[in-house]
DNA sequence: CCTACGGGGCTTACACCGTAGGCTGTGGGG
DNA sequence: CCCCACAGCCTACGGTGTAAGCCCCGTAGG
């Protein structure tokens, strides 16, 4: 007898459902109006939640960066920064639709910027300066955001062959790029990426003296 | 007495007046209909040129790859690397608007992919095996592009105060972060880009043994 | 010189987009 | 009990990508 049962809308509740639209089909795919329809509502009716798009847009790559799970405290440092990388990286392929964000979008909450914080204070505490903190976080951040976007974007397009025809390739110009494809399919990624983690750790601990 | 030398419309053209469109404002900013207009053209005539809306991005982002000046094969491997980084960099700097394709879109020309396969090359004629150049590889593409990312997104918005409003933080239960923002604001990009270039190049050279 | 053709531009039209503005029903506080 | 704030809805406007068709003009063949 009562209403069907419709969830009542919330701002989070729309936040999840257009990432769910991203991660299925690009950000482009995240309209107010398919918005709306998938979660039983008006698009208009959005906006008594949300600003406008791209306040949603700012809401999702924030709610994607929450869901990076912080280490536990109680490690060794640099036990605490391949940890809170490999969550990252876990959150980022979780939500590939979101990721292409960090480009163009700002975080905006302090819950989303936490992960960012946290990998300051590791290095602090770990015994770094302020200034060679920075260094550090940056240099590990952007491996971190530059991986997981490769492997979510081109280099996925690559893989499956939506990137160059590798059959009209002239091999006698391009001698190695054979041979980079043919690593390319053997490689793992989960190996790769924790040798990048391995060469920026053990960088960042050398600094320490 | 002629036509008012308008230049004929080329795909090049129209590829370039679409990065500059896209530098001024954003991917968000082109539209066919304004860049039509930007070239003194109906919309609809660009696509005599382009097939359609996603190729013309494609080759956006194929353009600012053949911008990357390949670096002089005579140097040594580790300062060619270091040039062909900073020199994707400054593309990077001088195109912030192409930048986001890297995360959604695939590079569709050998001419685009060059610098990548420069990079694959120069590894393996340093002497590390297949696999360990992919390592390598995707280690340095991916601080890169992360770096450059981070400074055209998100991280300028940081600087810009278009981020997290610091005047409402509560500074006692985030201690680091007013540090964090000082360093910031010291920061100097150039040093900072360097100091991970160093650190990466210096991991693949333990690797070489 | 005439004619035929083809390519590059223009026009029209359609479906979809973000969102301003205003309407309506409803549930909770005075 | 009243009212009013809020959360939905509807309508409408200007902008978007692009399919389809038209038209003009430059060139090639006779």
């Amino acid at each position: 007898m009562d209403v069907p049962a419709r969830p009542p809308l919330s701002r989070d509740r729309i936040v999840e459902a257009a990432m769910e639209m991203a991660d299925a089909g690009g950000v482009p795919m995240v309209s107010m109006r398919k918005l709306g329809a998938a979660l039983g509502v008006e698009a208009m009716s959005l906006y008594n939640h949300v600003k406008n798009k791209d306040e949603l847009l700012d809401a999702m790559l924030d709610a994607a960066l929450r869901e990076v799970v912080l280490p536990d405290t109680t490690l060794v440092w640099d036990e605490q920064l391949a940890a809170l990388a490999q969550e990252f990286r876990l959150a980022g392929r979780r939500h590939p639709g979101v990721l292409p964000l960090f480009g163009t979008r700002a975080i905006r909450s302090l819950e989303g910027f936490a992960p960012l914080e946290r990998s300051f204070v590791i290095l602090r505490q770990a015994g770094l300066a302020p200034d060679d903190a920075l260094d550090a976080f940056m240099m590990l951040a952007s491996f971190v955001l530059g991986y997981v976007t490769s492997e979510n974007g081109g280099l996925r397009e690559v893989a499956e062959g939506r990137s160059i025809d590798f059959s009209t390739i002239d091999f006698v110009a391009h001698p190695f790029l054979i041979e980079m494809g043919e690593a390319f399919v053997r490689h793992d990624g989960d190996r790769e990426f924790q040798f990048g983690l391995d060469v920026l750790i053990d960088g960042i601990r050398q600094r320490l003296t």
